[in-house]
Formats: structure tokens, C-alpha cells, sequence
DNA sequence: CATGAATGAGAGTTCATTCAT
DNA sequence: GATGAATGAACTCTCATTCAT
């Protein structure tokens, strides 16, 4: 017999195949696997249509043996969650920091690092954007607080460059952020690293359409 | 006693309280009443996190009742699906069809017949959005067929720009229709009539967007 | 095959074979059935013990069927000690007011029909006595405060017969309660009809033990 | 940091807060903290309520661990029953020996000693009480036999002060072995270290009882 | 049309126990 | 002796659905 639970899963929600997750984090192997295991079903089938007896046989154990590694099921996607969070505001954050200081280069760098985030993590991207609602009070604290870092760190960057000049736009910059972070989330569900684009041309694409939306000039 | 269903449902899925439907389908009033509470719950919980015996306590009926006026809770989330599908692809149809014939003035029309209906009709843009993927094939046949239409119109328009000159941009078509897709998607789970941007700016400001994505010149 | 659950469960905790249930409760004919079954599982073997599956076995229903009647197994036993103390205090509070006022015929007609509520719901008795703990906080209340009067029934018996000079002992009341109570729950443990001795004659030995207890002159 | 698991635990089954055990048998020093751990868990919750790692954690132990030292959970119940049971004989048995030889002198000395030994291990007591019956067949033979032996050496008393002609009663034995049995049970629910009757007071009044039930003349 | 009751399937979770380390 | 991990079995309970009334 061949692996039984290898096969890629059919997915509306989510062209990518692989359920990658960042590397740096301190996990031990078992808990890994888990993760990818339910990474890979919350994004293909959504966290509610998922049962941990799924999560458990794609990740060859019984069911049972899960509760060694996690508490509950909503633990795991708890973990996932503020994974995901934690990589795309690290990833936000390094990029402005390592920026020119102009606001133009900011933003490019904010959206170029953000679009590379869903590209190289686009199931993470999905759970973290489809699931977040599935996560009871007591989970939700850390993804949030990190998102409204992401959110403010975006909107202090366009303010710079209201303030320099160089964004001139008759619209209010909470329009622009939902435009801007609802397009580079989208990229999520379709991409694949066989797509016909290539990330260069998509990253290329979002900076310009987000700069264009700023009202950049120049 | 006051009506004991009527509560709105805190969600952070979708920001309008509302359960707004078309007026014009022929419905049974039961039928509505039915459709609206799932509508609700579908789209403040998710189709997964909503039992059939939840819509039919909003419903002020008992759950066997339900199958009184359809097949199974899949039908219903069918009918909102392709409801609000009709509804989108005939208003923007209609938009099309009634602009002037300049591929801008097309652009314009579609847009903006997109952000009304996404702000007019926010809860069932959220579910259509978020859970069309949890349709089984025999039931997801026109809401694609009609999506795909949307798509194609959206890209003639873009196509026809291109022949008359006035849609200019290096970026593939498909990204811009991505982008442009997922913004205005976006304002539905956000908006609601008390929102401090008139509907009229978000409008216009999406518009705006959508025009400099498509590269659109004078 | 023969009727595949009606034999009787053999316990070290309980001698008695029929789960009987007081007849006055307003209780469906369902509702009844779940109880008797129940009843006569929780106090052959303990409610711990006793499985959700095993009740419905009994009830010749399926497990799921059983949360038609009741909420939860929980409510089951709550049900079960509620009726087992209502019983109890009515019968005690009848017996008490149906007798002569002096405290001698208050404390016979008290400990009458507390030896015979036990030798007839013995089951109850045995339930209620051994399973109260199990109730968390939300179902525990009634019981409580039925309990709580029964307990100061007894004692103002003791203090009216004290005034009167008819009970002398050298020890506290508390102490006389704790023993009386004690036998008299007691018999519920392995009475059955068919047991050597009388129901009367065991009446008539516990009210001579309680009037010796209490220390009876005359 | 002080200890995690020393707290005491809140029961409606036993007043008492100290999981006192016998001093005299040899055990480990783990066996004793087990069964210490297990004997407050089982005396305030029940056998069946407790689970394997309540104990592990009140022992400061994983769970796997109590394996070493108990081969199963019931085997920690049987050997606390057992302990129970001997004790309670082995003082029962001493105090009938070492009275003088009148049968009243024997029965104050059996139920002083009685009482006692449900004051000073009430926890014990409880759990001898009231968890017999989750013993299986295998394990129940040592204490039926010990509990069988008391029961014989009370109704041998009780015969030999009939023979003497000091205890007049027109009740049966039985029942004044029940009743008495019972009441100097209950004792152990309710006895603390803290209570207002002093353990003196509280043998001298069951001393009494049991006189007076027997019927005990001069 | 409405509903109380029934039910098979399956959910998430806990359990006592085993075993390699 | 201690323990992290694994697991089969069982748990209570919820689910969507059916059907007789």
C-alpha cells in the first residue's frame, strides 16, 4: 500500500498544495505534524467542516493521541492563527524597518512583503483570514492585537506620505486600506508556485496597484 | 413579551445587522422568513456553525418545519447563493448594458452596480464570498455559471479598453480582476448604512481604484 | 426472544427490584420511562456508572432519543432527587400535621412515614441518598431547601418535646438527628416486600429506636 | 511557589479534610501519597468521578506513573477498602476483647470503638461506605468477609445479653443491628476534628443509643 | 402546514492503560 | 522509578433528517 493520507485535497477555497508552515517556530515534531495536517483541511474545508478525527488520520495517529499535543481543536487553530499573525507582522515590520526612510518605499516595501506572505503561506493565509471568526474569546487576543499593529503600521505609512506629499488621493485612507489589504489577501486563495505568474509579476502588480490607489505621484 | 428572535447576532464576520433579501423573487412569505434567518446566521457563524434548529428558532418555527419549505439546510444555503448571485450578475449586467458604450464609462457602471451591491446586500455577499466552497456539486451548478459570467464581462471590458487605448498597464488582466474583485468583496463585510463614508464615497473612491488599476489614461 | 431489558440489575447497593416512581408527578408517559429506567440503573450501580446509552437501553429508545425528554443525564438525575425529596416532605410534613399535637405522636407519625417512604421508593431513597453529590450547583437547590426543612421539622419536634418534658436525654439534638436519619435512610439499602420482616413490624421497631433516642418517658 | 495539590477539596460527601490513614501498614512512602491522594479524591467525589490523573496530579505524579506502585485504579480503591475494613475489625475485635466479659460491657466497648474509628479515619470510612460496590468480584472477597465478621461478632453480643437476660427488646436482631450500624456510619460524613461535640460526647451519646435500642434494662 | 418524537451518524473529548525510553 | 506518547474504547451530546399525527 501507498501512503494513505499523502494525496493533495480538492479545495475551492485554496489553489496551493502544500500545507507550509514557517520555519522558526519552536514546535516540537509531533506538534508539526499535527499542525500541517489541520493547516492543510481548515484551508481546503474550512475549520467547522474539518473533525479532529480527520485532522488525527492525516496526521497518522488515532484521535485520541492528538489530545497529547493540543488541548482541543480550537487550540489548533488557535496556534495556527497567531502563527500565521505572527510571520505576516514580523515579515510587515522588518520590511518597513529595512525600507529608505521615503514613505513611497515604505509602502512598496509593506505591500511587496505582504503579497510575498500569501504567496509562500497562502493556506496559513487562508485559515487566518476564513477561520478567525471560528475563535472564541478566550483564543482571539493575540491574533488580534497583532492585526491591529499590521492596521496601524499601514496607516501611519500613509499618513507620512500624506505628510511628504508624495500620496495625494480626495479618498480617506481607511477605503485604501481595506482595498489594499483585501487584494493582497485574495492572492492567497489562487496562488501556486506553478502559477503562470510568477511572484516577481504579481508582487509588481499589488505595488503598483496600491501605490496607485494611495495616489502616489511620482 | 417582546419578540425573543429578533436580537441582532454579534459577529465579526460581517458588520451589517440586517438580513436583507431581493424583493423580487417569488417567495412564500415562509419562504422568506426561513431565508432571512439562515441568512443571519450564515452570515455572522458561518453555514458550519449554524444548526438547522438555530434558523428555525429565528424563525419562530420548530426545526422539523424547515422541511416544510426546503429539501435540506444545503438548499437553503443554495437558494441564498444563488439569489444573491442572480442579483449581482443582473445589476451588473443591467449597469453594463445601460453605460455609454466608451469601455471607461463600462468600468465605471460595473464598479459601481459592485460596491451597491455589496453595500445594499452585505450579509448575503458575505455568504456567497465565504460559503459557496461548502456546496456539494449537485447544488453549486448556476452560482458558478453565473460567477463565470461575471468574470467574463468584467474581462471584455477590460479587453475592450485595451483595443481603444485607454486601459494601459504592463499587468496582466487577471490580477486586475483579482484585485478589483477582492476590494469590493471586502466592503461588504465592513459596511453598514451607519458607516461614517457615505455609500456615494465608497463608491467613487472604488471607482477611482479600479480605474488606476486598469491603467486607465484622461 | 423475550423482552430484552426488563430483568432486574443485581446490586450490592440496593435489595429492591422495582424502580418505583411516586404516581402524582405530571409526567409524560415518556418522560416516565426514561425515569423508571434511570432510577433503577442509578441505584444499582451509581450514576457514575450508569451510562447515557445504558438509560436509553433500558427506556427502549436510543440514546439520542432520550434528549427529547430531558436536557442532559444530569437533568435526569436532578428530576429523579427532586421528586425523591418532594415525596419525602410531603409525606413527612402530611404525617406531622395529620397527628395529635403532642410531641410523642408528632415524632411517631414523623418517623412512620419517613421508615415507610424508604421501604416504598426505596430506589429513590437509595438515589437521592447516594447520588446527591453528583448535582453541580445549578441543579442542587431544590433538594437543598426540601432537605433543609425536613431537618428543622425533626428538630422542632425535639425542641416541643423537650418543652413538654417528655423527651429527656443527656445529648444534643443534633446528635438524635444524625442517628435517627441514619437508620431510617438506611433501610432503604435492603428492604424489599419480600423481606422476613413486616413493613409494619419494621415501623414499629424504628419509632421505638427514634422514641428511645430521644429519650421518651411514659 | 507553594504546593499545587494541598488545598483542600470542597465535598458534600465527607465533612473531614484530612486523608488520615492507618499508620501501621507497610507501604512505600509513594504507595502512601497515592493512597493518601486517592482516598481524599474518592472520599469527596466518588470512585467514578475521579479519574487516574486527578490522582497522579493530588500525588505530584504523572499518571503512568501510579502504575508502578497500583495496577489499576480499582486496585487502589481495594487496597484502601481493605485497609478500611481491617482497621475497623482489628479495633472492633481488640475493644470486644479487652471489655469485660458482661455482654452490655462488650457492646459499649464495640460501639465505642466503632464510633471512633469513624472519627479518626472518616475519610476512609466514607470511601468504605460508599465505593463498595464499584469493586469488582475479584477484588470485593477480603472485605465482605471482614464486614461479614463484625456484623457476626454484634450479633453475638447481642444474643449474649438476650441469654443474660440484659437486653429486652421485641424487635429482631436484624434490625437493631441495622440501625445501629447505620448511625454509627453517618458519624463520618459529618465528623471534623473542629466539631462542636467532642468526639467524647459523641461516643458517649451512641453508646446510649445503642443501649437503648437493644434495650438495655439497669 | 406545523410539530413532537425518533434516530443513525458522528461530533469533540476523556478515560484507564501500556510501553519505549 | 518516572514519564511522554500512543491508543481502543467509551463517554455525553448534537446533528440533519424523517415521519406519524
Amino acid at each position: 500500500m501507498n501512503q494513505p493520507t499523502t494525496a493533495p485535497i480538492k479545495s475551492r477555497r485554496v489553489a496551493a498544495t502544500e500545507p507550509k508552515l514557517p520555519a522558526s517556530e519552536e514546535l516540537t515534531k509531533s506538534k508539526r505534524i499535527v499542525l500541517s495536517a489541520a493547516l492543510e483541511l481548515f484551508a481546503a474545508n474550512g475549520y467547522g467542516s474539518t473533525s479532529i478525527r480527520d485532522i488525527a488520520q492525516r496526521a497518522n495517529m488515532k484521535s485520541s493521541s492528538l489530545y497529547n499535543h493540543y488541548k482541543s481543536k480550537e487550540d489548533i487553530l488557535a496556534t495556527l492563527i497567531e502563527i500565521g499573525h505572527i510571520e505576516l507582522f514580523r515579515r510587515l515590520r522588518a520590511a518597513v524597518v529595512n525600507a529608505e526612510s521615503a514613505a513611497a518605499s515604505q509602502l512598496k516595501a509593506f505591500i511587496a512583503a505582504n503579497v510575498r506572505s500569501q504567496a509562500e503561506y497562502p493556506m496559513l493565509a487562508v485559515v487566518v483570514n476564513h477561520e478567525l471568526h471560528e475563535l472564541g474569546k478566550k483564543h482571539i487576543g493575540p491574533a488580534m492585537t497583532l492585526r491591529a499593529q499590521s492596521v496601524e503600521l499601514f496607516l501611519d505609512i500613509l499618513e507620512k506620505g500624506k505628510a511628504e506629499g508624495v500620496f495625494n488621493t480626495p479618498h480617506p485612507p481607511s477605503l485604501a486600506a481595506s482595498a489594499i489589504g483585501a487584494m493582497c489577501s485574495r492572492i492567497a486563495e489562487w496562488f501556486t508556485p506553478e502559477h503562470e505568474q510568477t511572484i516577481e509579476k504579481i508582487e509588481s502588480a499589488h505595488v503598483d496597484y496600491a501605490l496607485n490607489i494611495v495616489g502616489f505621484n511620482q
